[in-house]
RNA sequence: GCGGCUGUAGUAUAGUCUGGUUAGUACUUGGGCCUUCCAAGCCUACAGCCCGGGUUCAAAUCCCGGCAGCCGCACCA
């Protein structure tokens, strides 16, 4: 079902050139859409305040890594063997079904993470039939959702499109670490594409298989998930859909950070401080508080990795709620299978306030007698017992009289050969792997959800009621008649605007009635009129797109006057006053 | 990926069943006239049968395949 509200933003999103499907000449392909003139430039708005918020405000730093991965770090990640789907095939009706819910279904056997060979056995064994049409199955293959490519020349080395821009920022964590000066807390963003084959995507530009993400890694102290902001913001009003709310099947609560932290609803403040950060981002660029509800995931469906994860959903009419933004701890998980894989001390070294000293008894040789009882391989077994540990050692002397190393032969250290001694040993700190707080921004369906959200239908106009800052084109300028002098005038005054740096845009065609609707209708904040007055008195009028007010203003003042009212330093009603 | 329905200018549609002249209309858009501020009016222009194959003297129309959209199923780490 297309909801009316949805299909009139659509078409005028495609009319006036925001967002269309891609390759449409060529009838498309579902999964991809263009970005048209104006929805570029919204959209580069909206990363732009992204980067307002996340580089700028919280000190985070953006970084660019290529879109196409190695086998090896996304074996890494998990998503070679894990972003798969275990799928089989009817072969009466042709149907597909995911294989491990088949079997769950038939014989309650859970076999997810199961190797389709073994899941091909185990339906074949238990005679487990087609679910619709009691057809015979075909074996298991993995549907991989990631689009798989082949490096260099020889294509020897396979690589996919990335799946999310996070793992760009995991894989260099070590220089990363470095640049931030190897202090716990530091935060990395990068904002780019990324890309899932997805098997049907059909719900327009909510599901695409090349898509853009805004993302922040946050490396923190798993010990400290505190935030130095937290106070300023404990206050806030979030409405947060608990997991347990969901299964009592209670409406969201509306609560305050605060409250959110009492009552253990969230794990962190680092976690809730983010929450509040996105709603706070969302709320600027026009999608209203209302709209949106923080959605935590039930136990069942969240990832093995994160401890709590929390998606910013908003109501659609069409699609109800949708997932925009995903707020997750993901722990250690990351860097802890990188560091496997690659074999790279990703760790962190955290200092203790206070060193800790503690008392440890250690080995030492008697090398007068050591030495001449094992000459050459002495060396080698002294290693061994610095590494051992003593109380091993002592405890292996009470039970057998000596202490058995293997090396090329069995050596047996006996107790005349070595010394116990106590020392203080003083620890300053321990290496630790970060835990990663995650925000990702799903910036497709962030601008679907603004011009639904900034959709306004009024009885003889509709228009898209974008925040002046996001809108595409800043001020529209009109003659209010093509008579000479008018149309001079209002191109002249389009140049300048122009060369002050503002998207402006000159229309003259139609009457003035008409180009005010179309100038609203892509959300144009601003209109300048040239009228008859103005070639008298060099005055101009402004106009306000969401009232349709309109002052007269000074013409000199027009480039100074629409920056401060685009950069919200004045308010269009204060004109009035100050004129 | 499966099944059902659908596909005509930028948009909305007529024509398709029952094959037959130059595919009609409205809005939009461009140019012009008119016009002293919110899609008015007049003139004029641009623009279309989803793609490929088949049947036929002849295909927007009938048949097959593909693609896309909608709906249902499945999928969405």
């Amino acid at each position: 079902m297309i909801s009316i509200k949805h299909e009139n933003v659509m078409n005028v999103a495609k009319k006036r050139g925001f967002l269309w499907s891609s390759f449409e000449i060529y009838s498309g392909v579902s999964g991809f859409v263009d970005y048209g003139p104006l929805g570029a430039v919204l959209k580069n708005n909206v990363m732009q305040k992204w980067r307002d918020f996340y580089v700028v405000g919280e000190g985070f730093y953006e970084i660019e890594s290529p879109t196409i991965m190695p086998e090896e770090a996304l074996k890494a990640s998990g998503h070679v063997d894990h972003f798969t789907d275990p799928m089989a095939e009817c072969k009466e009706c042709m149907d597909v079904f995911r294989a491990d819910h088949v079997v769950k279904e038939a014989i309650g056997q859970e076999v997810e993470g199961l190797e389709n060979q073994k899941i091909t056995e185990i339906i074949s064994e238990n005679e487990i039939k087609c679910p619709k049409c009691g057809g015979h199955l075909t074996h298991v293959w993995s549907y991989n959702l990631m689009f798989q490519t082949l490096i260099g020349a020889k294509g020897k080395k396979t690589g996919y499109m990335r799946p999310e821009t996070a793992q760009g920022i995991f894989i260099p964590f070590k220089r990363l670490l470095r640049f931030f000066r190897n202090k716990l807390p530091f935060g990395v963003v990068q904002l780019g594409k990324a890309y899932r084959n997805e098997i049907s995507p059909r719900q327009g530009v909510i599901r695409l298989r090349e898509f853009t993400q805004a993302e922040a890694e946050i490396f923190v102290n798993p010990e400290d998930k505190t935030h130095p902001k937290f106070s300023q913001i404990k206050a806030e009003k979030l409405s947060l859909y608990s997991s347990d709310c969901q299964l009592a099947t209670e409406e969201p609560l509306k609560v305050t950070a605060q409250e959110a932290l009492d009552n253990k609803i969230v794990s962190s403040e680092m976690l809730i401080y983010q929450l509040y950060l996105a709603q706070k981002f969302l709320r600027e660029i026009g999608i209203p508080d209302e709209a949106l509800r923080f959605r935590q995931h039930l136990p069942s469906e969240m990832a093995h990795y994160a401890i709590d994860c929390w998606d910013v959903e908003v109501q659609t009419d069409n699609y109800g709620w949708v997932e925009i933004i995903g707020i997750a701890d993901r722990t250690d998980y990351d860097l802890k299978s990188h560091s496997e894989h690659s074999s790279e001390d990703l760790r962190v070294f955290i200092e203790y306030d206070e060193p800790k000293s503690v008392k440890k008894s250690i080995t030492k040789p008697n090398m007068s007698i050591f030495g001449p009882a094992f000459k050459g391989a002495a060396p080698e077994l002294m290693k061994v017992l610095e590494e051992s540990d003593a109380e091993k050692i002592q405890k292996s002397f009470q039970e057998n009289g000596n202490f058995p190393v293997e090396l090329d032969s069995t050596y047996e250290i006996l107790p005349e050969h070595v010394n116990f001694e106590e020392v203080d040993e003083v620890i300053r700190g321990e290496k630790i792997f970060p835990h990663v707080i995650e925000p990702s921004f799903g910036i497709d369906r962030i601008i679907y959800s603004l011009l639904l959200h900034s959709f306004q239908e009024e009885e003889d106009r509709s228009y898209f009621k974008l925040a002046k800052d996001i809108a595409p084109v800043g001020v529209s300028v009109f003659p209010l008649l093509n008579k000479e002098g008018m149309v001079e005038m209002a191109l002249k005054i389009k140049d300048t605007l122009r060369s002050n740096g503002f998207i402006a845009e000159y229309d003259s065609s139609g009457t003035i009635g008409r180009r005010y609707a179309r100038s609203d209708e892509i959300g144009v904040p601003f209109a300048i009129t040239v009228d008859h007055e103005s070639l008298e008195d060099k005055t101009v009028t402004i106009r306000n797109r969401d009232d349709s007010k309109q002052y007269r203003i000074p013409l000199k003042k027009v480039p100074e006057i629409i920056s401060d009212l685009l950069t919200s330093k004045k308010e269009f009603e204060g004109l009035s006053k100050e004129l």
